[in-house]
DNA sequence: TTAACGTATGAACGGTTGTTCATACGTTCG
DNA sequence: CGAACGTATGAACAACCGTTCATACGTTAA
C-alpha cells in the first residue's frame, strides 16, 4: 500500500478507497449524536409488535389501559409496562380521570411515523 | 362482579368497565397482524444509532461498505452486518460494481421515516 | 495464477429486553 | 372505614441483539 494522502483522516479501515467528496459532503449534513441517540432509541421502543399496536390504537382513539389491553388481548401488566415506556419516548401522553388513565399519541409526528412506516410495509405484503 | 354482558368478548382483563363503542371502532380499523409484524421489525431494526446513521447517510449519497466505515468510524464487519439486516428489511438496496458494493435507500417511504423521527426528537433537544 | 483488496458471514460472548407474577398505590363507592 | 377496582411497578427469567474475531468469497491487477 502507498503511503496514505495527508487528507486522510481514516482508521476503521485500512483501505485505500475512499470517494472523499462524497464522504465529506455526507459528514458535514449527518444529524447531532444525541438527535441519533433519541431516535434510534424511539425505533427501538417502537420495534415491538404490541406497542406499535398501542400505538396505531391511539392514533384512531385515546384509550385506558382496560381498553387496550381487551382490544389487543394482552394482560394490563403489559400494556402498562410498553405504555411507561412509549411514555418515556414522549411518544404517548395520558390525562386522568379518576382512577382511570386516557392515553394518546404525545403529537403528530407519531402518527405521521406510523403512516409512512404501513406505507413502507404494505408495499412489501 | 355481576355476571357479564353477552356482548362481552374480552378476557385479557377481568374488568366490566369497557368503551365498548371505541374499542369496536377501533379494532374495525387496526392493521393486519403480518402489517404489524413487518412494521415492528422495521422499527427494531432502526432501532441502533449505527443502523440509524447509516441510514441517514444514504439518503444524503449511495455510498460503498468502506466509505460507511470511515464515515461512522465503525469496523467494517460491524457495517456490513448493519447492512445484512438493513437488506432483510428492504431498507437498503445495493448495485455490485467491480468489487464494490454501492448501498444507498430502498425507496423514499425511509428517507421520510428519517425525517419524520428525526423531526420528532429534535423538538425533545 | 497469485496477491491484494472490498465485502460477507459464522460463531461466541456480554449486555439488553419483554413477559409474567406478585404486589403496591390511589381512587371511588357503599 | 373498608372493599373493589384501575393502574403502576419491581424482580426474575428466558430470549434476543450487537459487536468482535476470524475467515471465506469474489474481483481486479500484475
Amino acid at each position: 500500500m502507498t503511503p496514505k494522502a495527508a487528507t486522510a483522516t481514516y482508521d476503521a479501515c485500512e483501505i485505500e478507497y475512499v470517494d472523499e467528496r462524497k464522504v465529506k459532503r455526507v459528514e458535514k449534513a449527518m444529524k447531532s449524536p444525541e438527535a441519533v441517540g433519541l431516535l434510534a432509541e424511539t425505533f427501538k421502543i417502537m420495534g415491538d409488535p404490541t406497542r406499535v399496536r398501542i400505538a396505531f390504537a391511539l392514533s384512531k382513539e385515546e384509550l385506558c389501559v382496560c381498553d387496550l389491553a381487551n382490544l389487543l388481548n394482552v394482560s394490563q401488566s403489559a400494556v402498562s409496562h410498553s405504555l411507561r415506556s412509549l411514555r418515556q419516548m414522549n411518544l404517548v401522553k395520558f390525562r386522568k380521570d379518576g382512577k382511570i388513565a386516557y392515553y394518546s399519541l404525545d403529537d403528530e409526528h407519531i402518527a405521521h411515523l406510523l403512516e409512512e412506516g404501513f406505507r413502507h410495509v404494505e408495499d412489501l405484503l
